[in-house]
DNA sequence: CTGAAAGCGCTTACAG
DNA sequence: CTGAAAGCGCTTACAG
């Protein structure tokens, strides 16, 4: 036989119809026990494999979901933030529990990322992941809307929709951070990352920070708070610029692990030491955190948690069925660079 | 409009046949300048995109490439090795500069992860990458080869098929890390690895690095040899293993960072200072190597040029173009886990 | 329980 | 340069 056979050779070579035999491999009710053992016998002789072209064009669907990354624009080529490689994982591996083909894009935040996936039929659903611009980013996602595209995403709100969103509570994440550093007697407190509405995930963690901060007659002094996008070198060259203005702080609050690794860095060239002068706490616990020098206190997200459920509500989406909107609880994790 | 515009919608609004249609989408040089101007106005206003199960159906061919990663059974759900994921990245990145999608995939090594991508026409061609048990795999790859799959792999080698591999030169890599270490003097050295022909990459990592060694006429004594596979908790095992058998070493080369990661880890609660008493030398340059403490001396391989040559082989193959077997250079990386 | 037939939405040889 | 038609390999309503 030349090239891949098809489900007309296999019914010539078991004697019944090529519709039976669709019907055999699919395990359809309808056929009889002993043809469907003769039908996948030779199926398998002939090492057939049902075309998945022929049976999405014919079904009108893919089983194939679209993971998008999208990335900071300043991100470097190699350098992908690992909390949302981590997700990658365990996202890849619901997909693969779920009888769901995963396609991986990383898309610029520039880029139309919305892309054409679904329209194209290549995917029945989309998964998106990223931080990035909040504002920019929220155009994209009424278009989505806009051509029905099935899709869930990570941290950021669809306006009105906030069943197609999943996060941790960030504001609790920012709450726990704040208790510990007060526990600890660390009141002068430095805040790396974007608080603003262009961050909403990063704002969340502020607000839920300083908000206990306030409750314990704390405050937050504007100058002590600098921007930041989600790599080390951002917070790194934040904290630096805190230091060169001479702000004062026996604590610091990053918006991100990798923020806090820069930040860390920075530190330990103004000769600060961590946790003595400055105690750091960050948020993610991506796997780098318990490696770093010292070990980084931080609040933890359940990757693995999330990209299972981040798949099974899309899974409902595409189904037709309700999805409620829910909410990953953050963890504290303690290590050394807090005491 | 109910559900998605076909070709034969924009025909209608176009006033044209619908072959004409997919001429002019497809940029056919034999469509009329005005007509194609027309039938693509039409389409972007019915946000019409061509059905790719349809379009691969009728062409055969699927414009996606998988990607399989099989990883140690003993690895644990969340953890996925940071030097396949930074490959992943670059993959990925490679894969959508050649205007193809990737589907991605974890295999268990005792599964069938060869799969049916290619034979159900979900991917024009695979790529495989993985630590792992090299002669499990032999058999899969041959199978592989017995249905005229095509693919490409990283690391290991497909017997009298150089050109199906790429990996970086382990050999010249382990001779770098070799000649790194006795211009420190440190002469009485460590493996942790697996040094034989189940692994290999680290087979030859540690024979370029005993070569050179013995061209020094300084010997590897087989007790200084432990088994690892690439984990920072086996590396971290290893070493305390090493250590209760009160084996002495001066110098550890790890056949990967995260060997060398939890090796000290093992090293340090054995009261032994690392680079003071213990020389440590790793594998990769993945991103945590620079961040832990100390920075890790290592031998690097290029990921982005690792994905890069890997899509561009598969792209050959898949075009039936001959490929040619190429290596990686490594280089040494100089931090301060050795002095 | 089985078969003949239609049709999913394209691409492309064929005829003009 | 354009159109009518065949066909990629399936799934499934329809008829028996």
């Amino acid at each position: 036989m030349k090239g891949k056979a098809t489900s007309f050779d296999i019914a010539h070579y078991a004697g019944v119809s090529q519709s039976t035999v669709s019907r055999a491999l699919r395990n359809s009710p309808l056929v009889n026990e002993e043809t469907r053992k003769k039908v996948q016998e030779v199926a398998k002789q002939l090492n057939y494999k049902v075309d998945k072209n022929a049976s999405n064009l014919r079904t009108q669907q893919s089983s194939t979901l679209a993971l998008l990354l999208f990335e900071d624009p300043t991100a470097d080529d190699s350098q992908i933030n690992p909390f949302f490689l981590a997700m990658l994982g365990s996202i890849t591996r619901a997909c693969a529990r779920a009888g769901y083909d995963l396609l991986v894009s990383f898309q610029q935040a520039s880029e139309d990322w919305h892309a054409d996936y679904e329209d194209s039929h290549r995917a029945d659903g989309l998964i998106l992941l990223g931080y990035g611009d909040f504002i920019d980013y929220q155009e994209k996602l009424d278009k989505l809307m806009s051509t029905a595209t099935h899709f869930v995403c990570w941290g950021a709100q669809v306006a009105g929709h906030p069943d197609l969103s999943l996060s941790c509570d960030n504001e609790q994440g920012g709450r726990l951070a704040a208790e510990h550093l007060i526990s600890l007697n660390r009141t002068h407190c430095a805040f790396i990352g974007d608080a603003s509405e262009h961050s909403p995930e990063f704002n969340a963690r502020f607000n839920g920070f300083k908000g206990v901060f306030t409750e314990h007659g704390f405050t937050i002094d504007n100058r002590k708070i600098a921007n930041a996008i989600s790599t080390d070198e951002s917070g790194y060259h934040a904290t630096k610029s805190l230091i060169s203005n001479n702000v004062q702080f026996n604590a610091l609050f990053a918006a991100s692990d990798l923020i806090a690794i820069g930040a860390i860095r920075a530190l330990k060239e103004a000769n600060l030491r961590v946790p003595e002068d400055v105690a750091v706490i960050g948020f993610d616990d991506i796997p780098m955190a318990s490696f770093i020098n010292p070990p980084l206190t931080t609040i933890s997200q359940s990757t693995s948690k999330a990209g299972e459920m981040l798949v099974e509500n899309l899974l409902k989406l595409i189904a037709g069925q309700p999805v409620e909107h829910k909410v990953l609880l953050p963890e504290l994790v303690i290590r050394q660079s807090c005491h």
